[in-house]
DNA sequence: AACAATTGTTGTCGTCAACAACAATATTTC
DNA sequence: GAAATATTGTTGTTGACGACAACAATTGTT
C-alpha cells in the first residue's frame, strides 16, 4: 500500500535524562541538545507551518514602517486590481469572511485608503475603490512587498522559490 | 536593482460593475465572475498560506475520527521519538510557547495519552512520556496521518510533495 | 547567604476563523 | 403584485492561538 509512508521510528530515546554527569563546564543543559524529531520529518504540514510563520514575520517587519499586514495588503492589492467590486465578492476571492472583512474595511476607511461607495445597480452592496492616497500608498506598499520577496529568495533560494510557486500556484 | 519586481499592474478594472444587463437568465452574478489578482500572484507569502490552510483543513478531516489536531499530533510526536524530555524542551523545540503547552498537555493527560513524570534531576521539570495507550494510539495516528499525506501527494503531485519537502527541510 | 535564572503555571490581551442573528434590500415563487 | 426566500453588510459570541507578564518553586551563580 504505502510506499514507505509508515516509519517504523517511535523509538528512539535520544537519552535527554541522565545525560547530567559531565565535570567540569556543563556547556548546554538538556534543551540545548538536539532533539530528534523523526515522526516529523516527512510531514508537509509541519514544514509548511513552519515557512509560514517565519514568512510572515519578515512580512510584517519589512512592511512595519508603514504599518501594513499582509491580509490587509491582499486587501488592498484585490481592491486595486479590481475597482468597484463588492465586499462578498472580495472576501469570497480571498477566503476571508465577510464578517472579518467589515473591520479589515474599517480600519483601511480610518485611514483614507479605501472608500465604501454606495453602489446604484445593488443598494444593499458597497462598491470598494481605492482613494488617490490609497493607489498611491498601495505602488509604496509594493516596492516593500517586493523586498520582503527578495529576502524569500535569498531564504530559500531563487530557484527554489520559483518552483514553488509553480508547485503553488492553484492555491493562488 | 528589482529584476521585475514591482509589477505596473495596479490598473485592470475588470468591470464587475454595469455588466447586469443580460436578460433571461442571469446565470452568474457579479461574484461569480472570476477576479482577476494581479498584484496576488508571484507572492509567495499568499500561496503559502493558502496551502497551510488546505493541508490543516485536510489533516483534521483525516483525523477527525480520532479527534487529533496537528499541534497535539506534533506533541505526541516528539514525546514519543524522545521520552523525558522536560515542557521546556518540547515547547522550544516545536517553536510554541511553554505557557501554551501546559493545556495541551493537560488535554492529552485527560486523555491517558501523556503522562507529567516528576524528574529526579530537577525538580521543577517534568519529564515527559507516552503512555501504553499514548503509544499505541499514536501509531494509529501516524497511519492516519500518513493517509493525510497521500492526499497532499495526490494534490500537488508526489513529485512537487518531495520537493517542496526538500526546499522546506530547513524549517522542519 | 544573597542574588539571578529557569520551570511550570496562571492570567490577560490582541488576532483570527467559524458561527449565529439581524435589518435592509433583492430575487424568486405563486 | 404579494409572499416567501436569498443575499449583503453588520454586530456579536465563541474557541484556538501567539505574545506577554507575573508568580511560586527550584536551581545556578557570585
Amino acid at each position: 500500500m504505502s510506499s514507505r509512508a509508515a516509519q517504523p521510528a517511535l523509538k528512539t530515546p535520544v537519552s535527554a535524562n541522565g545525560k547530567r554527569g559531565g565535570n567540569g563546564k556543563a556547556r548546554h543543559r538538556e534543551q540545548d541538545i538536539e532533539v530528534g524529531l523523526d515522526g516529523l520529518v516527512g510531514h508537509a504540514g509541519y514544514a509548511v507551518r513552519r515557512f509560514q510563520i517565519w514568512i510572515f514575520q519578515d512580512f510584517i517587519r519589512t512592511l512595519a514602517a508603514v504599518d501594513i499586514k499582509p491580509t490587509q495588503y491582499s486587501v488592498l492589492t484585490v481592491i486595486g486590481a479590481n475597482p468597484g467590486l463588492s465586499q462578498m465578492a472580495v472576501a469570497k476571492r480571498l477566503g476571508i469572511e465577510r464578517a472579518r472583512l467589515v473591520h479589515l474595511l474599517d480600519s483601511l476607511e480610518d485611514r483614507k485608503l479605501v472608500r465604501r461607495v454606495q453602489s446604484r445597480t445593488d443598494r444593499r452592496s458597497h462598491a470598494l475603490h481605492l482613494t488617490g492616497r490609497g493607489e498611491a500608498s498601495l505602488r509604496q506598499f509594493m516596492l516593500l512587498a517586493a523586498e520582503h520577496e527578495r529576502h524569500v529568495a535569498e531564504k530559500i533560494g531563487a530557484a527554489n522559490r520559483e518552483h514553488l510557486l509553480r508547485i503553488l500556484a492553484a492555491f493562488t
